[in-house]
RNA sequence: CGCGGGGUAGAGCAGUGGCAGCUCGUCAGGCUCAUAACCUGAAGGUCGAACGUUCGAGUCGUUCCCCCGCCA
């Protein structure tokens, strides 16, 4: 593999970026980061950006008095602004309004329709306009939205087109079943075999009311759907004119990674391979699909008050420390929670004591025995195997998109460096020699540190490389006071 | 029986059949280069409950109890 391409889920922006939302993007900057690391940034391409059509986005405008337009071009500013702010490193900001994704959505859309897959029916059945879904009489609970208890369904009836999906079931069935890489982690992947072993139904990709939509090139009465609206936006991109003078869909597609969370894995496991395989497209790599996590315990939204703001949060502890106690707290696709507590005890602990601390201690020491600590000289042999053994481990592991596993990785050598350090007194040598092969070997150590944490904790990562290589002091993570 | 996730040391989490682990906290030592940081040792679990499969179960099966999530 010698390219690397990356996506989010492009956001709806009816609600404001929280925690939440920040999760899955730092696990997509996480993988990108190291992958330019390792492959060199221009052979690496990350996606992210918004879904701007549907009813509630004309809902919620013309709610303020704005053009649909209007409405999202102020809501695409407000996500670049915060995914600047948070050093997050999409190579581009897709909008589903943008007319080349449009072009390309009708494309698609039509080429299903060529090949048969997309016919004309009568919609009959109930409509959340919260969801912005249809539900069949036996989703409804006591006549309610599954997802909107409060909200009444209405009685639609309409003509839309179908997709085919259920004619997909088999190949798809095989492919997941010959390609176990495909959806990881493994658990995910039972989830998605046994959702499509249980049936799959034709489902609707057009609708008839809604104007702020994309028009179906065969019907004009008709706007696309989210489906082929929203999901071929990672298509879409590497399709534009720029990126085909780059030969974008060439280069990355046949390694493109999807992350999502567990919420929309149906349609990016099931219903994107089949679009993409009717309309003659080879299908993408890899999904990865996360969970969720809540804040103190409690779900993430307006009713907990507990939509934390990840720029705010960022001033308070740094963006390093924001993301890394997201990663460092549970493993992809399990659920977890978040609490400001576990943060600062892993700024305090973790990131200020294991690693920073070390770091000082290093370049302390070697200033006051006037050791240069950038003299070429042969290290440690126990210490230089311990140093490969971990990161052969840790490539392993973030390869398998193990971020969890990797940070333990770093953890690990860095405690080791510190166990190092106490073992070998480097206060107490007196021979020149011997000082110097123990503090030498410990910066090599150190550097290793730094390049595998820097995908992770980039800012303190290059600060600490700079200090190291100016061999000054410096406090990448200044004490938190706890109140116990 | 709506769907799904989970119940492993005081807290937070790993561990998909082979001596129960990690981080934090607690207690006791050590060190004194460092962000009162670091190192060592100890205490602390009948792995939610019961039954079953197996030479062997936290791990597989069945039943039950309890938490939690369901527009990222």
């Amino acid at each position: 593999m010698n390219t690397f391409y990356i996506t989010t889920p492009i956001f709806y922006p009816t609600g404001t970026p929280h925690i939440g939302t920040a999760y899955t993007v730092f696990i997509a900057d996480t993988l990108a980061k190291y992958y330019a690391q390792k492959l060199g940034s221009d052979n690496v391409l990350f996606l992210t950006g918004t879904d701007e059509h549907g009813g509630n986005i004309a809902k919620k405008a013309s709610e303020l008095g704005v053009t649909p337009i209007e409405y999202v071009n102020d809501y695409a500013e407000r996500y670049k602004r915060i995914w600047s702010g948070l050093n997050i490193s999409n190579s581009y900001f897709i909008r589903t309004t943008n007319p080349e994704h449009e072009e390309f959505a009708k494309e698609l859309i039509q080429k299903s329709f060529d090949n048969g897959d997309i016919y004309e029916g009568t919609y009959e059945g109930w409509y959340c306009e919260s969801c912005e879904s249809y539900y069949s009489e036996e989703d409804l609970i006591d006549g309610k939205c599954p997802n909107h208890p409060t909200k009444l369904p209405i009685f639609t009836k309409e003509k839309n087109y179908y997709f085919k999906l259920s004619k997909y079931s088999d190949w798809l069935l095989n492919y997941i079943e010959e390609n176990p890489e495909f959806i990881t982690p493994i658990k995910w992947r039972e989830y998605v075999k046994s959702l499509i072993r249980e049936r799959l139904k034709d489902i609707p990709v057009t609708r008839a009311n809604v104007s702020w939509g994309i028009e179906v090139p065969f019907d004009k009465s008709q706007t696309i759907y989210v489906w082929y609206d929203a999901l071929p936006n990672y298509l879409s991109y590497l399709n534009f004119k720029d990126s085909l003078e780059k030969d974008y869909y060439n280069r990355f597609w046949g390694n493109s990674v999807h992350v999502v969370g567990k919420d929309i894995i149906k349609f990016h496991a099931i219903l994107w391979p089949a679009m993409l395989k009717s309309a003659g497209y080879p299908i993408f790599k890899k999904l990865l699909v996360h969970g969720f996590f809540t804040v103190n315990g409690l779900k993430i939204g307006k009713s907990n008050n507990n939509a934390i703001d990840p720029l705010e949060l960022g001033e308070k502890y740094t963006n390093d420390a924001v993301r890394y106690a997201l990663l460092s707290e549970f493993q992809i696709g399990n659920d977890g929670d978040f609490s400001i507590e576990r943060l600062e005890s892993k700024y305090n602990g973790e990131l200020g004591n294991n690693f920073g601390n070390l770091l000082n201690r290093v370049i302390h020491l070697a200033n006051l025995k006037d050791v240069n600590l950038h003299e070429d000289i042969e290290i440690d042999k126990d210490v230089s195997t311990y140093i490969s053994t971990i990161e052969n481990e840790y490539i392993n592991n973030i390869e398998s998109f193990k971020i969890f596993e990797a940070i333990q990785n770093v953890s690990e050598l860095c405690s080791f460096g510190n166990k190092y350090v106490n073992d070998k007194k480097p206060w107490e040598i007196t021979d020149t020699n011997e000082l110097k092969s123990v503090l030498i070997t410990l910066r090599v150590l150190l550097e290793k540190v730094i390049e595998l944490y820097s995908p992770i904790i980039p800012d303190s990562s290059l600060k600490a490389s700079n200090a190291l290589k100016n061999q000054e002091k410096i406090i990448l993570f200044p004490k938190l006071e706890l109140k116990s």
